[in-house]
DNA sequence: CTGGCTAAACTTTTT
DNA sequence: GTTTAGCCAG
């Protein structure tokens, strides 16, 4: 049996769905099913030991033992997550139930991230908590826009010039706020340069919430913090935490203090509350998750939670699984035990050595097509990085080659400046209060800058946010011309009047000539407002689309090697953080260097460089046939001008010592070399790399 | 007050 | 390679 995981399951029987799964996972199935007051349960999950199977198992399990589905509650880390696990779910109830109840699809209608259930928990409550139900919401750049405004006002910014930048203080901001901290404890902590302006940030903070209420806007942190206090609230949260019968956590080691307070709140006594999660793959501290909310979950609650551990491994080969066992092992603390797995091979992964960025590329896209040719898509197929740019000159060799691919993580499709405008009209027209986005497009229009936007927008408070109120501003005469433009077509959004589908489009084409002025590759900017166009087809309303676009932007930017279309073959390119939860046939692990993994910012203190070898070892045990570790020798940087581009040597990176090289098939590779990679490798130098330095000399 | 310019600083991971 | 603060002409 090499993968009970997957056994069809093809009967009437209620229970012969539990047949696939082993013991342990099955106890975590049916745990508590039949008792009056189950005890919570915390399932401890490795990596590859079906975990997302085993909770969409205990899902259908308890639907088939006639749970109401909208009254579970399931909380995962992504949208992508909560994609397949809904699949999953539908999948395994609809063969339990043997098609015997027609078109019986089970969905799980409250399923999503905390962020996204919380925006929909805090509209439908919002006027028991004071909130206006159309707010809207701003994401981490939105937010640093405000945050700077309110600098600039504060007078902050001009100032001496050393007060942190806007990003800094949202993150300050951020981290206070999850960590549920003092801000002097989050500053000497995380932020020990910026602790001489311990008073200065705090009011600034104060008046960045006081603005955010007064525009009706909510960050990504206010939906989880609203949410917590609402849970505070003793009817509030009854109320809430009634509505649901079973409430199910994935990926509960990165889950923050916040996060586990509102867990509490809505099942004080942990009644149908199950959270899973894996302490060695804890990845996320930097959004201030800890991992005392696994470790202490089973205290909370008397009687204590239920433990299951999964240690059987299904997806990777033993050699794979012994490599990863070895990195982690050398982890100061370590709570869970090893992976054991029964899938044999005599394929060790590699650790490749090559001379440069260059040589990995050709080295990466060599063994992709031949792994294509042997019959392993490129969609089974992925290359993951600590960050996103560690993928640039690979993107370039694919486009190159015509190899067809994703990229997840790094700079977003909303994030694109173009497109960021066209989200902010419809926002502006959607909740006319929210400042930021009004400070963003009045400044689109020539002749329009931050003096003359403030002037309007304090006309338009003024006159109570009423339609006309725009229409009576006088502005510059350089903006005169285009004025009674724009003010028509904000009017238009602004009194539905339009029916949502023609707006985008009427957006686009006022847009257009703007962005041909702003921005120049504009051919390339249009074309992903055309995409931006087909997916607002998809959604019913206005407020729905800008909702599901800032919690779940779409993930893939638009490339020069272009987006291929979704039955296409293609290959993933992801950072190691997005790549969690997911499995490939054949991994290659880029820069497995000192510097890059662990990332040399992220060398300061030992929880740091444990949370980098945790890193590595999540990303290692995404594979499960092929596992490739690059190991360019030296790689090029250009952070400062002043000293120039330069080489740099790399060493291994410190998690791979050199007790654990046998671990490894050890192969030196060069683009030019008749020996591949399959070749009596352990060559210690390889050959010098001549049209690889004459390549480089004009780079 | 805007918008174009220069000089300088900074550069993780994500909801 | 990008963003930001600061300067200056119109």
């Amino acid at each position: 049996m090499l993968a009970p995981v997957d056994a069809p399951v093809d009967t009437m029987d209620k229970e012969s769905h539990l047949a696939s799964l082993n013991a342990a996972q099955r106890q975590a199935v049916v745990h508590g099913i039949g008792e009056a007051a189950p005890p919570p349960l915390l399932i401890v999950a490795g990596a590859g030991s079906g975990k997302t199977n085993t909770l969409a198992h205990r899902v259908a399990h308890l639907i088939l033992c006639d749970a109401d589905p909208g009254r579970i509650l399931l909380l995962t880390f992504s949208r992508r997550a909560a994609a397949e696990m809904k699949r999953r779910v539908e999948r395994i109830c609809a063969s339990a139930l043997g098609g015997a109840k027609a078109g019986g699809s089970v969905a799980v209608p409250w399923s999503g991230t905390f962020h996204a259930i919380g925006a929909r928990l805090l509209r439908q409550h919002a006027s028991s908590i004071g909130l206006d139900p159309s707010f809207t919401i701003a994401d981490r750049e939105d937010a640093g826009d405000l945050m700077n405004m309110i600098r600039d006002e504060l007078g902050l910014s001009g100032k001496k010039s050393r007060f942190p930048k806007k990003q800094t203080c949202l993150a300050i901001y951020s981290l206070a706020v999850n960590l549920q901290g003092a801000l002097d404890d989050v500053l000497e902590r995380a932020f020990p340069w910026c602790a001489a302006w311990e008073e200065e940030l705090k009011g600034l903070f104060r008046a960045y919430v006081d603005a955010k209420q007064r525009q009706n806007l909510l960050d990504y942190d206010d939906l989880l913090l609203y949410w917590a206090e609402m849970m505070r609230t003793e009817e509030l949260a009854a109320r809430v935490g009634e509505r649901f019968d079973h409430v199910l956590v994935d990926e509960y080691q990165d889950t923050n203090a916040l996060q586990a307070g509102i867990l509490l709140g809505l099942k004080p006594r942990g009644h149908g509350l199950t959270v899973v999660g894996d302490d060695a793959q804890a990845i996320y501290s930097f959004r201030a998750a800890t991992v005392r909310n696994i470790l202490d979950f089973p205290g909370l609650f008397n009687p204590p939670a239920r433990v299951v551990t999964l240690e059987q491994n299904y997806r990777s080969t033993q050699p794979i699984l012994a490599a990863s066992n070895v990195v982690i092992e050398q982890a100061k603390e370590r709570f869970t035990k090893n992976l054991f797995g029964e899938r044999r091979s005599r394929q060790k992964p590699r650790l490749v050595s090559v001379q440069d960025d260059q040589a990995q590329a050709s080295y990466v896209s060599d063994r992709i097509l031949a792994a294509r040719e042997a019959g392993v898509p490129l969609k089974e197929q992925a290359v993951l990085f600590r960050t996103s740019h560690h993928s640039g000159v690979l993107e370039i060799e694919l486009a190159r080659r015509d190899i067809p691919f994703v990229k997840f993580g790094g700079l977003r499709f909303l994030e694109a400046s173009h497109v960021k405008d066209l989200i902010c009209l419809l926002r502006w027209a959607e909740n006319p209060r929210d400042r930021v986005a009004g400070f963003r497009i009045l400044q689109l229009l020539p002749g329009v800058g931050p003096a003359t936007a403030r002037k309007a927008l304090a006309r338009l408070e003024d006159a109570g946010f009423a339609g006309g109120a725009l229409r009576e501003f006088e502005p510059p005469a350089a903006a005169a011309e285009d004025w009674p433009d724009f003010i028509r077509l904000f009017g238009l959004l602004r009194d539905g009047a339009l029916p949502w589908a023609a707006q985008l489009p009427m957006a686009n084409a006022w847009y257009r000539p703007h962005l041909e002025r702003l921005y120049d590759a504009a051919p390339a900017r249009i074309s992903d407002l055309d995409q931006l166009e087909a997916i607002a087809t998809g959604y019913p309303t206005r407020q729905s689309f800008l909702e599901d676009l800032t919690l779940d932007p779409a993930s893939a930017s638009g490339q020069e090697a272009g987006r291929p279309s979704l039955d296409e073959d293609y290959l993933i390119l992801s950072t190691i953080h997005s790549a969690k939860g997911q499995e490939w046939q054949a991994v290659y692990i880029l820069n497995v260097v000192d510097g890059c993994i662990p990332s040399d910012l992220a060398t300061g203190s030992s929880a740091e460089i444990e949370e980098e070898r945790r890193l590595l070892y999540v990303a290692m045990t995404r594979a499960k046939d092929e596992l490739h570790l690059l190991h360019p020798q030296r790689f090029f940087t250009h952070q400062q001008r002043r000293l120039g581009d330069r080489h740099v040597y790399a060493p291994r990176s410190r998690f791979i010592t050199t007790a654990m090289l046998d671990r490894f098939e050890r192969i030196a590779w060069s683009p030019g070399a008749s020996r591949g990679p399959h070749g009596p490798g352990l060559a210690e130098r390889p050959p010098v790399d001549l049209a690889g330095r004459l390549r480089e000399r004009w780079k």
